[in-house]
DNA sequence: CCTAATTACTCAGGGCACTGAGTATTTCAG
DNA sequence: CTGAAATACTCAGTGCCCTGAGTAATTAGG
């Protein structure tokens, strides 16, 4: 009766798309590495010794979520994890060298799979895709940090 | 070092763009019910009487997945579940009353959630937006079904 | 008919994602 | 220097999402 075409609501579409990605990593790049993991590890390679408060604001993951990522990580001892002697309520982390090797795997693959994701679009669609989920995706986050002051460079 | 950078991930992107409208969502449109339970009772308001597998199929949900979220809509009291007397496999779902004032309820307040969520983009770009995350799950989609036949109009 | 395949659903298990509450540590105000 | 605020993390609870295995009912083959 009084219902509602979700092919044109955003929200259902873009978990459509997570859905998808979902299945083709797990065919394409990893079974046992999931994207969220490969996120992490991927932050902890561009800048070892993170905390993990820093590495869930890099790759837009809650405090919660950063730990059981981090936890898996560490049980595949992919990342390792101390206690910062500076400053006792932190967690240091930085891939093993297991880690940095799977990391590499995974970047070979992962890079295959966005081909693969992104053939339906012509080049020029692609860019504009990725430049359109990224600004919705940014402002929306901005709603929910109330007017931060400008971001100091370190 | 060799690290990637993930915007340019599709996959990351979604599952930021996902985050993002779960919390518009949360605050806009009900803490309550969430998008994929708003989704299944708007498939059942539109045609009453589907069992899990279909509601599945129409809203992009697997077994598993329908079956959690239906528990929790008959919880609520939104819709109802009976066996089907010429199919004992069957499940039929349909919303109760209260499913179907709900449903209106939400539908006004979801409408004007998209509007913020797709407020960064111009009116063209929101319409390329649409198009563009459409193509990119059904092909993705479609790469997991294998050939189907043309789908019949019943 | 009656067995075998198919179909709808359930259940267990792993992983992602959020909130609210709790703990330990550090920092800051007075 | 000490008590209060802030910070990093943990834990419990809820919900989404998938797979693989199991159960009950229906359909199809011989």
């Amino acid at each position: 009766m009084a219902a509602v075409d979700l092919s044109t609501h955003p929200g259902h579409l873009a978990r459509r798309l997570q859905q998808a990605h979902y299945l083709l990593w797990n065919t394409m790049v990893s079974e046992e590495i999931t994207s969220p993991q490969f996120a992490v590890l991927n932050a902890l390679v561009a800048e070892p010794g993170m905390d993990q408060r820093t590495v869930g604001e890099r790759v837009g993951l809650d405090r919660s979520t950063v730990a059981e990522v981090v936890s898996r990580l560490g049980r595949r001892d992919l990342i390792d994890k101390v206690r910062d002697p500076e400053d006792g309520r932190r967690s240091l982390l930085r891939p093993t060298e297991d880690g940095v090797r799977t990391h590499r795997k995974l970047t070979v693959r992962t890079a295959r799979m966005n081909q693969v994701f992104l053939a339906p679009l012509s080049a020029a669609e692609q860019t504009v895709f990725l430049d359109l989920i990224q600004r919705v995706s940014d402002a929306a986050e901005g709603l929910r940090n109330p007017a931060e002051p400008i971001a100091s460079q370190r």
